[in-house]
DNA sequence: CTAGGGTTAG
């Protein structure tokens, strides 16, 4: 038999019967059997109503249903409707993972403005086949993955109101969801609210999702409040829990902290994990304490832990910051040698401690060595040696590194943007810097605070206060916030030309917005109350020094006060400037 | 379903 497909087609076409979905449907039961994989270019009369009567049949027979997916996935017979029965018929049989993937297909290629289609086909197919809640939940997890969290939280509240039951679930990823998308966290709690309210009780992963959220939102206060609320509340915190706590502190550099909280897991009977070392070693190499480093890599190791491929590019990027290239190397042949890949983050460390150390050509070394190990650069990689070309003042190699990236497929980030508007600025080209705040938003990627910032420090270094302030003012009407590097460069901005009472207006009208001053803001300022003192005291010496000498009537030799004052008007210049 | 590593401004 030569074509034996031809005569099941030409036996399907030809129906006609007011049971011809249910008949085809069986036929393309049977051949399915037979024949997995071979259905493609036959049925092309195939109809929805075919593919919900062979899903209902076949409701029982887990492979058969996902050999129909695979056939059926892209061809328009498979409409929403029959999307949705089948995720009720994936979901009973807890293929997740299918499920998952075929919700995720359903919110992406259905026009939908608010998901209420989409809801409605799912309530229509749920009594076919006796499906449960559970299904609310893999869909609405799986809109809030692909970050739609409106439609997914109008689909909580449809179901809530249809009799369904959204569970944990539900609110745990339009949570994840609403944090991944940093919506401000206010959001979040309003969520938790509903989530309480509605009798649903939050779990550890719940308390974990928002203590993330607001840790990295910085408010740690915040997160330690959850901390506690969730022991209240008899929910016991994890590993993940205390990982993530640990992390935080680690961030704001508050390390001994952290190490309380390290020892307060063993005191609760958690045991760390790989994560919780591999988070206090990227604390302590931020900060540049490698010593500490060693010793908390060694217990690592006694208890048994092994490093991995996050172990070695922390430790490799935290010597490459502190400066010890070699040690930097060590680890990333002993990493080699244990057998794991140095990856895009490694060489993305190495590459960018190169730019840092100025030393662009074994940059591009690195670069080049990536390409030679079968690792494609990303968008960061990029955006590295952009920005390493732009601190060197080499503009036309920062935009033939961006011509490749582009080239590679990768669009300029917010970063990428405001290290070229650092490069402009820094050669006095500021007023290109802010074309390309033009170009960016053009591109639809929003400045922020660093682009302002960088514009304004460029600014008040060219000695352009007026406009550096007119950008300010800007910002004050985008609405973007300043916060401490602003304020300092405009303070130092004015300090340099000697204008202290503004300056202390201005750091007067930073404490007033509630913008914290850090150690720059009091150095810029301390330094310049030291210069302006320094000059009140040389003056009151000097008027001292004429007076005395004109109570001496001129008779000590050598000291003239007219030269004196001369002298002192130059010395007086050179600190000024 | 939750946690870790690489990029930007003074």
């Amino acid at each position: 038999m030569p074509f034996p497909n031809l005569h099941i087609h030409r036996s399907l076409s030809s129906l006609s019967s007011p049971f011809s979905d249910a008949f085809l449907a069986d036929k393309a039961l049977t051949f399915l059997k037979r024949h997995p994989y071979q259905l493609n270019s036959l049925f092309s009369n195939f109809t929805p109503e075919a593919a919900s009567f062979l899903l209902l049949k076949s409701q029982n027979d887990q492979t058969l249903i996902l050999n129909f997916l695979k056939w059926a996935h892209p061809h328009p017979f498979f409409t929403p409707r029959c999307k949705c029965l089948a995720l009720h018929i994936l979901t009973k049989f807890k293929l997740y993972k299918s499920a998952q993937s075929l919700a995720e297909d359903l919110a992406v290629r259905t026009p939908d403005p608010k998901g209420n289609f989409v809801f409605q086909c799912l309530k229509e197919t749920y009594q076919l086949c006796a499906s449960s809640s559970a299904v609310i939940d893999l869909v609405v997890k799986s809109y809030a993955h692909l970050k739609f969290i409106d439609k997914a939280i109008n689909i909580v509240n449809l179901a809530k109101i249809n009799g369904f039951m959204p569970g944990v679930l539900s609110y745990n990823a339009i949570l994840d969801a609403v944090i991944r998308c940093k919506k401000p966290v206010r959001f979040a709690e309003e969520v938790f609210e509903e989530m309480v309210r509605n009798g649903v009780s939050p779990n550890v992963f719940t308390y974990n999702i928002l203590i993330r959220g607001f840790c990295s939102a910085g408010n740690l206060d915040m997160g330690l409040g959850f901390f506690s609320e969730m022991e209240r509340d008899g929910c016991l915190p994890n590993v993940v829990t205390y990982n993530t706590l640990i992390d935080a502190h680690c961030k704001l550099k508050k390390i001994d902290d952290a190490f309380k909280l390290f020892r307060a897991m063993a005191l609760k009977g958690l045991k760390p994990n790989l994560i919780t070392y591999n988070v206090i070693i990227n604390g302590l190499c931020r900060e540049g304490r490698m010593k500490e480093t060693s010793e908390v890599l060694h217990e690592m190791s006694q208890k048994g832990f092994v490093a991995d491929e996050v172990t070695y590019n922390t430790l490799v990027n935290g010597y490459c910051k502190d400066g010890n290239f070699h040690q930097a190397l060590v680890l990333h042949a002993e990493m080699v040698r244990n057998g794991l890949t140095p990856n895009v983050i490694t060489y993305t460390s190495l590459i960018n401690s190169m730019c840092k150390a100025g030393n662009m050509n074994r940059a591009m070394e690195f670069f080049e060595q990536m390409h030679v190990r079968g690792l494609r650069p990303n968008e960061r990689t990029y955006t590295t040696l952009v920005n390493g070309f732009c601190q060197q003042g080499l503009l036309n190699e920062a935009f033939r590194v961006l011509n490749e990236m582009v080239r590679n497929g990768f669009s300029p980030s917010l970063v990428t943007y405001n290290a070229l508007i650092n490069g402009h600025c820094m050669l006095g080209k500021v007023e290109e810097g802010l074309k390309m705040i033009e170009d960016m938003v053009e591109k639809g990627v929003a400045p922020d605070i660093v682009s302002y910032s960088t514009i304004i420090s460029g600014f008040c270094r060219y000695r352009d206060l007026e406009k550096a302030f007119q950008m300010k003012q800007e910002m004050v009407e985008k609405g973007v916030k300043l916060d401490a590097v602003t304020y300092s460069s405009l303070i130092q901005g004015l300090c340099e030309q000697s204008r202290l009472a503004e300056a202390c207006d201005l750091f007067q009208e930073m404490l007033n917005a509630g913008v914290t001053p850090d150690e720059f803001t009091y150095t810029t300022l301390i330094y310049a109350y030291c210069k302006a003192s320094f000059l009140m005291l040389l003056l009151i010496v000097c008027l001292l020094m004429v007076s005395i000498n004109k109570l001496g009537q001129g008779k000590q030799k050598g000291f003239c006060s007219n030269c004196f004052m001369m002298n002192l008007s130059q010395v007086m210049s050179c600190i000024i400037c």
